[in-house]
DNA sequence: CACTCGATCAGCG
DNA sequence: CGCTGATCGAGTG
């Protein structure tokens, strides 16, 4: 069965992030394109739960943005994910902000301590970046490691938050 | 099922 | 610093 998926714009100092909800909740969270891209509102009316949710988020983001602690988040919709992935991201949403966790730390904290590359993998499957923070998740000797949104992103997400890593 | 590929890591020279 | 093996989940055919 297909979902219909609703798409509102974010508008940070950062740029317009898109995000995307369910029924179920957020869905996903895209950077902000390049160019001036359509703002085009919603493709459908959206309900009066989604644009709650949205607000939720809007003000999570911006606060994240601005080196905060995220506060309180909408539901997030993983439907379709696999459970491992659920799992590492969970684990994600323990991290603070200003804090960072290596890939092991993670795979230890999830009870699956061999499992290091496979979280990295999980790491960039995540489909809602920032409010998942997979940005502070760093090497395992403070590098800064691999990031699927461009590197540059996550040097600023962790330089916003106060956070040091080793060139 | 049998591959392949990673946002890893610790060990070793 | 660079190389290597171990090891896991996910994607592909």
């Amino acid at each position: 069965m297909k979902v219909p998926l609703i798409e509102l714009p974010v508008v940070t100092a950062a740029g317009i992030f898109l995000a995307h909800y369910s029924v179920n909740g957020l869905a996903g969270l895209d950077w902000p394109a390049k160019k001036n891209t359509r703002i085009r509102s919603a493709v459908s009316t959206p309900s009066l739960q989604i644009l709650r949710w949205h607000r939720l988020a809007s003000a999570a983001l911006q606060r994240i943005l601005a080196g905060r602690a995220a506060g309180e988040l909408p539901p997030l919709d993983w439907t379709g994910k696999t459970e491992f992935q659920k799992t590492v991201w969970r684990a994600l949403l323990d991290i603070p902000s200003g804090k960072t966790k290596s890939y092991g730390e993670i795979a230890a904290a999830i009870g699956n301590p061999k499992a290091v590359r496979a979280v990295g993998g999980a790491c960039g499957a995540n489909p809602i970046p920032v409010l998942v923070p997979c940005h502070r998740v760093l090497a395992a000797n403070k590098k800064i490691g691999g990031f699927s949104g461009g590197l540059s992103r996550k040097r600023d997400l962790l330089a916003r938050e106060g956070v040091q890593w080793t060139a």
